[in-house]
RNA sequence: GGGCGUGUGCCCGAGUGGACAAAGGGGACGGGCUGUAAACCCGUUGGCUUCGGCCUUCGGUGGUUCGAAUCCACCCGCGCCCA
C-alpha cells in the first residue's frame, strides 16, 4: 500500500497552524522531506497522564494537531504514563497526586481513549499505544544514575518552575528532576520524531531532545500548542473551574456553551478547534463582514458538528435560537433533542395531580424540598412552558409532559 | 518538647454571652435585560413543615450559664516562632 505524502509545504501549512512554538521548524521541514522521500511516516509522540481521564476542548487542541499528523500519513504514538502514575507525581506545590492502582490506570486510559477517539484516528496503523512502565519498570538503579548523568543541575534549573522555587528557597525534591528524564527517556525508547504537548510540557519535551542526542538519535522536534482559554475568556479551560466544554457534552450543551464565550475568543477557538481555512476565519471574525453573533454561531456549529455531525449540530442551533432568540414570540415549546426522561413514581400522583414540590424534586431539579420551593418561588420552574406559580399547590401531569428548570434544563415526564 | 496563634455555611471571611440560620465577598442557582449561557441589574443560597412553626449547624468532647459560634477544660487539625 503506497500512501503518497502531500508536499512538504502543504504539510507544513496544516501543521504549523495554531502552534505556540516549534523547536525547530527547520528540523521539522527536514524530517518531512526525508519522510516523503522514503515514503515512511514520522512517529509523533504524545504523552498522557492517566490520572484524570475526562477530556474537554482544551485537551483536544493537542489531539487535533495529532489528528492532522495522522491524516497526513504519520503515526501517532500515545504514551500512557502508567509508571509515573504508579509512583505518584510529588511535584512540590501542586497537591500530591494519588497513587493509582494499575487496574485504575488501565480504566482511566480506556476512558481516555474512548473520548480521544472523537478526535483521533484510532485505527491500528495510525495509532500506537504504549505504557511507559514497559521500559521504565525494568531500569536498574545504575541505569537511572546513568540517565541522570546526562543532564546537569544547571540545565534543570532553566525550567521556570524549578528556577522560581530555587530562588525562593522552596524545596525541590531531587526526584522531581527525574520526571523530565523519564519523559525524555520515553522519547528515546520509541524513537520519536516529534513530540506534541501543551505549553506546560515545553521543558520536559525539550529534555527528550537532549536524551535522544546523547543516545545517538536524531533529536525530536518539539511542537507546543497553546493552552486553550476557558469559556470565561480569562483562565485556562479546566474542569475544576467549570469553564469547559466536555467532548462528551450533548450537542445542545456544546452549542450553548460555545455561544457564551466572549467575542474576543472566537478567533482563537476557530483556529485551534476547527479546520476552517484561515482566510475564511479572518472573514468570520471581522465584524465589518460578519455579525459577531453569526460568527459565534459559526464557531458553535463547526465545533459541535465536529463531535456530533452536522445534523445534530444544526438541530442544536435551532434549539438554541428558539430558546434564546425567539422567546415567547411563537409560544411554541422547544425541547432539546436529548432531553432525559424521568419516570414519576405512581404513589405521588393523585387523580393526575402531583404536589409541585415533589414534582420538582423527583425530576432531579432540586436537592431538597426547600430548594424546590425556592425555585418555584423564583419562577424558575415551567411545566409545558407554563410557569408553575404555587409552591404549595399541585399540578396536573400527564405522560410526555415537559418540565423545565431555568432556561436550559429539561426533563420529559413519564407517567404510568 | 516550649510559646503564640488559628479552625465559622460550597469557598474566603466578619462575628468575642442574648435581636444568629450567623455581616460581607466569591461561586452557584433563579428572574430581568441583551446578538450571547458575556456584561449589567434584581433575587435566592441548612433541613422539615399541617405554613403556625419546628429541628440541626460555627474542629471534637465535656462543662459554666436562664441563654454559648462567642466563656472554661481537655482533645484533634493547621500555621508561625523557640528548643
Amino acid at each position: 500500500m503506497v500512501m503518497p505524502f502531500a508536499s512538504v509545504d502543504e504539510q507544513l501549512a496544516v501543521l504549523t497552524r495554531g502552534c505556540e512554538r516549534i523547536d525547530t521548524l527547520d528540523e521539522l521541514r527536514g524530517k518531512l522531506e526525508r519522510s516523503r522521500a522514503a515514503n515512511a511516516p514520522l512517529r509523533i509522540k504524545l504523552g498522557l497522564d492517566p490520572t484524570a481521564p475526562d477530556i474537554h476542548l482544551g485537551h483536544t487542541v493537542v489531539l487535533r494537531k495529532m489528528r492532522q499528523f495522522q491524516d497526513l500519513g504519520h503515526k501517532a504514538v500515545l504514551i500512557i504514563g502508567d509508571y509515573t502514575a504508579m509512583i505518584g507525581d510529588p511535584s512540590g506545590r501542586s497537591k500530591t497526586r494519588p497513587v493509582l492502582a494499575p487496574e485504575q490506570i488501565r480504566q482511566n486510559a480506556q476512558t481516555y481513549f474512548d473520548q480521544a477517539g472523537h478526535v483521533l484516528d484510532v485505527s491500528p496503523e495510525k495509532l500506537e499505544v504504549r505504557y511507559n512502565s514497559e521500559w521504565l519498570g525494568t531500569l536498574s538503579f545504575a541505569d537511572v544514575i546513568r540517565l541522570a548523568g546526562q543532564m546537569t543541575v544547571g540545565q534543570m534549573l532553566k525550567r521556570e518552575d524549578f528556577r522560581n522555587r530555587f530562588e525562593k528557597e522552596i524545596p525541590i525534591g531531587v526526584h522531581e528532576f527525574l520526571y523530565p528524564l523519564m519523559q525524555g527517556y520515553d522519547s528515546v525508547m520509541i524513537k520519536a520524531d516529534l513530540e506534541l504537548g501543551g505549553t506546560d510540557q515545553t521543558f520536559n519535551n525539550l529534555v527528550g531532545r537532549d536524551l535522544q542526542k546523547a543516545a545517538g538519535q536524531e533529536p525530536q522536534v518539539v511542537m507546543i500548542m497553546p493552552i486553550l482559554v476557558g469559556l470565561d475568556g480569562q483562565q485556562k479551560m479546566s474542569k475544576s473551574l467549570g469553564n469547559y466544554v466536555g467532548v462528551t457534552d450533548s450537542p445542545h450543551d456544546m452549542f450553548g456553551k460555545l455561544m457564551s464565550v466572549p467575542d474576543e475568543c472566537v478567533l482563537n477557538y476557530l483556529t485551534l478547534l476547527t479546520s476552517m481555512p484561515t482566510d475564511e476565519i479572518r472573514q468570520v471574525v471581522d465584524p465589518r463582514q460578519t455579525h459577531p453573533m453569526e460568527a459565534k454561531k459559526r464557531l458553535a456549529l463547526e465545533v459541535t458538528a465536529g463531535f456530533h455531525g452536522l445534523e445534530s449540530a444544526q438541530q442544536a442551533q435551532r434549539e438554541w435560537e428558539a430558546i434564546h432568540q425567539k422567546k415567547a414570540a411563537t409560544g411554541e415549546m422547544v425541547v432539546p433533542a436529548d432531553t432525559p426522561v424521568v419516570e414519576l413514581p405512581p404513589n405521588i400522583i393523585t387523580d393526575g395531580q402531583v404536589p409541585a414540590i415533589k414534582l420538582v424534586v423527583k425530576a432531579g431539579f432540586a436537592s431538597s424540598n426547600s430548594d424546590a420551593r425556592r425555585l418555584i418561588d423564583e419562577g424558575g420552574i415551567r411545566l409545558n412552558g407554563e410557569a408553575v406559580k404555587d409552591p404549595l399547590g399541585s399540578v396536573a401531569v400527564k405522560d410526555g409532559d415537559v418540565l423545565q428548570r431555568g432556561k436550559r434544563k429539561f426533563v420529559r415526564l413519564a407517567v404510568r
